[in-house]
RNA sequence: GUGGGUGUAGUUCAAUGGUAGAGCACCGGAUUGUGGAUCCGGGCGUUGUGGGUUCGAGCCCCACCUCCCACCCCA
């Protein structure tokens, strides 16, 4: 038997149908703040995450989904949206061709090949936001509005983490600070945070495993070496934030996995679920653009895990229509349950037909378990005077219509 | 990549190393055009895959794979 690739998931039935609503609200919200969908491709060459999301961040060097097509160029599923955009922003010039700032947003597959578990899944959804050519905190604002907004619609019980991690210049003199903390105190470390400590001091301040952060009440904070430009930024951020009256805490130790953030960093976490509770996270990255090869352009955005915020949404959140059924109770019947069902097509209710003539005990037994909640049955009697019968079939109610009584027949159904 | 658990009918699970079963679901029926209940009838499935031990393996051993959970990391 041949099965889904591991960690990768069939959706189908209720659950698809949630998915759908749940796709559908984001876009309309997208739409009223005018950010345009940006769709680009699953396949890219390896080099664009090598450059633009970091060699060193494990995304990269260990969770890529990879190979070599057959001219022998070295590929990657997309493991994660800003990459791309910013790929194909530079590739069309849309920071010349379009007016500032620009915003897109996208709900796309991505692909990380780990090990699934629990909200992680190697295709996996992201849900994500960019904004270019617009360097104000006030906008960085917006963009974790943004985020928040989309919580807020779908009643999540969430929390903003927030910081500053700065720009080139200010983070240099962070990490030099940090690497003479923490090398006073290196025989402390557990094994995996010396490697850091060489590689990329900033994560170990991520580390769950010797937790320097909670062991030391004085680790050097970045908010504390912020050059003038920084700070003021952050400051007038978190203004615009209480302007926007979004609720956020400071968090002086977020720090993110991927390397092209700049100034803002934060992530969002669900209060309920449990360990992988981080629904979505993002940043400023202001020097992306023009590492990728575009001219200098300041970016924010963020990204949002729709696994984990599926999980999140009640079940009941969304209902379906109630679904009407039709059934014939014999050959002469056929045919006028096919022109019923192109007049139930035209009103676009919610409707299926069952051509195969049956009993209608069967037919009732069927509608019982397709979950119908009006049954439309043409027998002989009906067939041989243009009628057709309708049950409630919560109240038992029988109505007997005209054929071509639609708009009796809508009213009927559209009352409950 | 690491650690733990798991894998038997569509599904949920049984089966002291000795010929693989049940509930649910599904299909059919209980006489004439009225549903959810009840009753009756209907299941050989390469026991995840491949090796091995044994007279004999669903059960023991090895490898690989799946799924679940956690770590790492992230959304």
């Amino acid at each position: 038997m041949i099965s889904a690739i591991k960690g990768m998931n069939d959706l189908f039935g209720e659950k698809a149908f949630r998915w759908g609503k749940m796709e559908e609200d984001i876009k309309k919200m997208m739409a009223a703040a005018d950010f345009g969908e940006f769709r680009t491709p699953i396949l890219e060459e390896i080099a664009l995450f090598k450059r633009g999301v970091g060699e060193t961040t494990d995304v990269v060097k260990k969770e890529m989904y990879d190979f070599l097509d057959k001219k022998g160029r070295h590929v990657a599923m997309r493991p994660e949206g800003t990459a791309s955009v910013v790929r194909a922003f530079v590739e069309h010039g849309i920071g010349i061709n379009y007016p500032t700032p620009f915003k897109a947003f996208y709900i796309a597959p991505f692909f990380r090949y780990e090990r699934p578990q629990k909200g992680r899944f190697r295709q996996f959804h992201q849900f994500g936001v960019e904004i270019f050519g617009d360097e104000t905190p006030q906008m960085d604002a917006e963009m974790i509005f943004t985020a928040s907004r989309v919580l807020e619609h779908f009643g999540i019980d969430y929390e903003i983490h927030l910081n500053s991690i700065g720009c080139k210049k200010c983070r240099a003199a962070y990490r030099e600070k940090l690497i003479e903390y923490f090398s006073a105190r290196k025989d402390e470390l557990c094994e995996d945070c010396r490697t850091r400590l060489e590689l990329n001091p900033l994560r170990l301040l991520d580390c769950k495993a010797c937790d320097p952060k909670a062991r030391y009440a004085d680790v050097p904070k970045m908010t504390d070496y912020l050059c003038d430009d920084c700070r003021n930024h952050f400051e007038e951020l978190q203004k615009a934030l209480h302007a926007f009256g979004v609720p956020f805490v400071l968090d002086p130790f977020i720090v993110r996995g991927l390397d092209y953030y700049t100034k803002t960093a934060f992530e969002i976490v669900a209060k309920t679920g449990g360990s992988q509770n981080a629904v979505a996270g993002g940043g400023r990255y202001d020097n992306l653009v023009s590492d990728i090869g575009g001219s200098d352009t300041p970016a924010t955005g963020f990204a949002m895990g729709l696994e984990r915020l599926f999980d999140l949404i009640p079940e009941d959140f969304y209902k379906e229509a109630p679904l009407s059924a039709g059934y014939a109770l014999c050959d002469e019947a056929v045919l006028q349950l096919v022109e019923f069902t192109k007049k139930m097509s035209k009103e676009n209710v919610r409707f299926l037909a069952d051509y195969k003539p049956k009993k209608l005990k069967k037919a009732l037994q069927k509608a019982e378990k397709t979950n119908a909640s009006f049954v439309f049955v043409i027998g002989e009697d009906e067939a041989a005077n243009g009628k057709i019968l309708m049950k409630n079939m919560a109240t038992r109610e029988q109505t007997l219509f005209d054929k071509n009584d639609i708009s009796g027949i809508i009213s009927a159904i559209s009352e409950k």
